[in-house]
DNA sequence: CCCTTAGTTCGGAGGTTTCCGAACTAACCT
DNA sequence: AGGTTAGTTCGGAAACCTCCGAACTAAGGG
């Protein structure tokens, strides 16, 4: 098949995908155009055109996706366009966004837990327990688990590439 | 401090937090609401009255949330009213989206990467390269690290709660 | 048979997101 | 100075999301 017919479906698919990390959609057919044309960089026109899109749209989503450390650019000297690319450390930036949110959980499903507890002992009285704290329990192993699995690779992943 | 407001803020902050995954602000203070009052059920009054929001908002919510896997309901004889809880498989079934999502995302990586070594392959009589293929192989690594952690406590969990 | 309870369905109001073009800036070129 | 290139900023249009009340169904009670 066509290289570029198949670059274009990748993109739409990619795009697609790339959507459900609360991206707008075209934020997304930036990102993907970016993913699929690797190092040599992407100009801002080329964007434009690419993915027929007003010039403000795009200017605006390639700020977002920078202030988000997804994208960066380089340029060259005697040549005032900007070659964006995505970011060499996305892969650790998402990761560390993922350890994050996950720390967050972990944080407000202890605090839960502390409440329950509570709500049971003042119930001991009466002696109808509320909760069981299996919920949160199961929800915090889960947590850290995946956490830990994350940060081993990690580690290994920052290592690997000094 | 008082146990009610104690809760009235949980929900209130733990709403905020389960509105990243998508879900509507009233469909998260639902979510919320349920994980804090535990298996005892909330019925659908209760949830109009606590959360002030209309009954075709909390029907809306509660069908979606119901098909989502994210939320049952049982009944008591002689009494007519849903008793609302958390779906006692969510853990799992949040495990079992993340694994399916990761998956796709892994089918789509192999394509791209397919596409690139293609690319390379035309290139090599030009002599010019233009994808490294690390960004997919890192991305497919972390994803196959991550979801077999997450499979392993899938099992362990399911061992666990048999 | 009518009343109450427990919800569901429907049409839209109000807010937010997403995108756009027109006007603008900033830098370099002649 | 004037023209071209490479974007940015701003105001608003269109589409979408979220929620609501009013009218409805469905089941049980008197």
């Amino acid at each position: 098949m066509d290289l570029d017919v198949q670059k274009k479906n990748l993109i739409e698919e990619l795009g697609v995908h790339l959507e459900k990390d609360n991206l707008a959609p075209l934020a997304a057919r930036i990102m993907a155009t970016l993913i699929l044309s690797g190092k040599k960089g992407v100009t801002f026109d080329e964007l434009v055109c690419n993915l027929q899109a007003g010039k403000s749209t795009v200017s605006t989503h390639l700020d977002h996706l920078q202030n988000t450390k997804r994208v960066k650019y380089f340029t060259k000297p005697g040549d005032r366009k900007r070659y964006f690319i995505i970011d060499p450390n996305l892969v650790l930036n998402v990761m560390d966004e993922l350890l994050n949110k996950w720390e967050n959980e972990k944080k407000l499903h202890l605090k839960i837990r502390e409440y329950k507890q509570q709500c049971n002992k003042r119930a001991e009285e009466t002696g109808e327990f509320q909760f069981d704290l299996e919920f949160q329990d199961d929800f915090l192993t889960f947590l850290e688990e995946t956490s830990n699995a994350v940060r081993k690779f990690k580690s290994k992943y920052i290592s690997r590439n000094k």
